[in-house]
DNA sequence: GCTGAAAGCCCAAGGTT
DNA sequence: AACCTTGGGCTTTCAGC
């Protein structure tokens, strides 16, 4: 691990893949960055190796691929399992994120999608059975992204 | 609009962009499907035109990036005000994602990031000025994704 | 709505400065 | 660390079914 620094073609390169993943291009981003493709295709390749970009993703609209129901639940499982029950849980059906919070009350949150009330129901079932104690459940309205703009950054690789 | 139903075609291709948005081509696709790679370029371009597809987005460590806090936000907006204070709340530095909730105490859900407490500080100050009263501030120690399994499903497009 | 071929674009690799 | 060239692979388009 030695000390690197971010520099304006690593900054352009989150900045751009954040906004668009898949239809960004190494000639794309070295034209408004002036440098050669090459040198993208390498920097994107010392980023993946560093840690620092973990995955393409695809959002989806989930209520119109056919689950209209995106619930919030908060839980609280005990510490020393916290970890572990959070990886478990990832595997319920309809769990698509789950965050461990460093906090004593609700130190686990998890994004669920449903296609009727009883998968959310089904859900909490589980949750519970595996030891999470249930205190909230909140239906999403709307959800929006904003790509993380980069200032002055120092990193470990 | 009409109702359609997302049928194996569909629903792989989803899948695999959820996986990796980037390195998921539409012959690797094929492949799998067993239709070919000009099919699947039309599908994405149906699921993409219906909205069903919304965004190829990148997940970043947000720690290793130079950015060790990583903070959710819990506030509440005056109904009425609620999806414009979420959209301008969305330009402020350091504001990654905002869900607006069907629920009266704690709307509005902000997940943000900083170099340090400084930066959260000052978000959270904005969020006061523009109306929005904060009940909550923690810490996210770890976060986990896990792929939207479809199974029979049924959406208007 | 799917197929198949062709044309164009893109990426990764190796050698060079 | 960045550049240049090239070979191979990918995506899209469109005529045909």
């Amino acid at each position: 691990m030695t000390s690197t620094v971010l520099d304006d073609v690593d900054r352009e390169i989150l900045y751009a893949f954040q906004q668009d993943a898949r239809n960004t291009t190494t000639r794309n981003i070295s034209e408004r960055v002036g440098v050669t493709a090459s040198t993208i295709s390498n920097r994107i390749a010392q980023l993946e190796a560093d840690g620092i970009i973990t995955n393409y993703y695809t959002t989806l609209d989930y209520e119109r691929a056919g689950f209209p129901l995106h619930v919030l639940i908060r839980g609280t499982a005990p510490i020393a399992e916290r970890e572990g029950l959070a990886r478990r849980a990832l595997d319920i059906p309809g769990v698509v994120n789950i965050r461990e919070l460093m906090v004593g009350e609700g130190n686990i949150r998890l994004e669920t999608v449903g296609q009727s009330n009883d998968d959310i129901t089904r859900i909490v079932t589980v949750l519970s059975k595996m030891g999470v104690s249930i205190s909230d459940e909140v239906l999403v309205r709307n959800q929006y992204y904003r790509p993380l703009a980069f200032l002055e950054t120092e990193v470990e690789s």
